[in-house]
DNA sequence: TTTCTTTATGTTATAATGTAGCATTTATTT
DNA sequence: AAATAAATGCTACATTATAACATAAAGAAA
């Protein structure tokens, strides 16, 4: 399967945001599917709103979208359902943020980097090798066994330092 | 200055912990003296705290021992010192456990990279420049600009590890 | 010194984020 | 169809963090 838009890195201004939505969707069912695990219509719906967003939301906006079609939606609906759905890799947390962003790469590595811009606050997700290696590199070397690796970098992306600075 | 006692990367189980909390306590009152920031014996305290647990504290344990002899210290109280704390590098803050640590390189460099035992909760800091350059290069590439790096690396760490599996 | 100004703290209330626990429903297996 | 397991509904609550305004203390200016 071959997908036109980039769901990786940072995302571009112009970019077919439904695209990236109804792609990310038709991943994580058929990921679903081929291992098992159930894809209910409520874990569909906090996935698709996670994307809509294209950028963090956090637990209680997505509740507040939850509820347009689903008023009884109560904060454990959201939260899990995005249990499921960080567990299984269709979506991150972004720790210094308290947020979700859907994952632009479920399913192949999940190094968990994130660029998070300050000013737009959109975040691009990295997902690098090299970094990884390093990080691993350097906690081994103090005998530390590396389970779950995060990076965050708050910064500005490209667009918004044109912006600002020409 | 001359420290005895490792400051940076994972305690070891054997490290006289009261020496580590007197030094970053005497590290800070000198910067502060320097910097002309005042140093002032609420934060003082919120400082020592952080520190006598070695390893992360919520900012509500905080509170919590702060009350000991101060019994009326609300939550803002200690926030703000947090808040001073972690803006002038004598503490930094966990995200990913919303808990903090005293820094043990106050003044240097601060990368903010952290090893944290899922077992002990202990959390080692790791001030690593080839960590911080790989992931600078890699931004870069990307067109964003670093602001803040954070790494946050869940695992266990030696002594547990050593204890768990021989 | 005395006043002025800034910075820090006290205090109350509340916002924002996240879970425990148990009842009910829906799916899967036997 | 009955039994089991998984997911959701639902209430209540726990934890983490901040807003807003009053008071006090420190530093700068007169």
């Amino acid at each position: 399967m071959a997908f036109s838009n980039q769901l990786n890195t940072f995302p571009q201004p112009g970019h077919d945001h439904d695209l990236c939505t109804s792609e990310a969707l038709k991943i994580a069912e058929e990921r679903c599917r081929s291992l098992g695990l159930r894809f209910t219509p409520l874990r569909r719906r906090v996935l698709e709103i996670v994307w809509a967003q294209h950028g963090p939301a956090g637990a209680y906006d997505i509740l507040g979208k939850l509820r347009d079609d689903k008023q009884n939606a109560a904060p454990p609906t959201v939260y899990r359902a995005l249990e499921f759905l960080v567990k299984n890799g269709f979506v991150h947390k972004i720790e210094s943020l308290n947020a979700f962003v859907g994952c632009g790469s479920s399913g192949k590595n999940h190094s968990g980097q994130f660029l998070i811009c300050g000013k737009c606050n959109q975040v691009g997700e990295l997902d690098d090798t090299e970094i990884a290696a390093v990080i691993e590199k350097k906690a081994k070397r103090l005998g530390f066994k590396v389970a779950r690796p995060t990076v965050e970098v708050l910064g500005l992306c490209e667009t918004c330092d044109t912006a600002a600075n020409g």
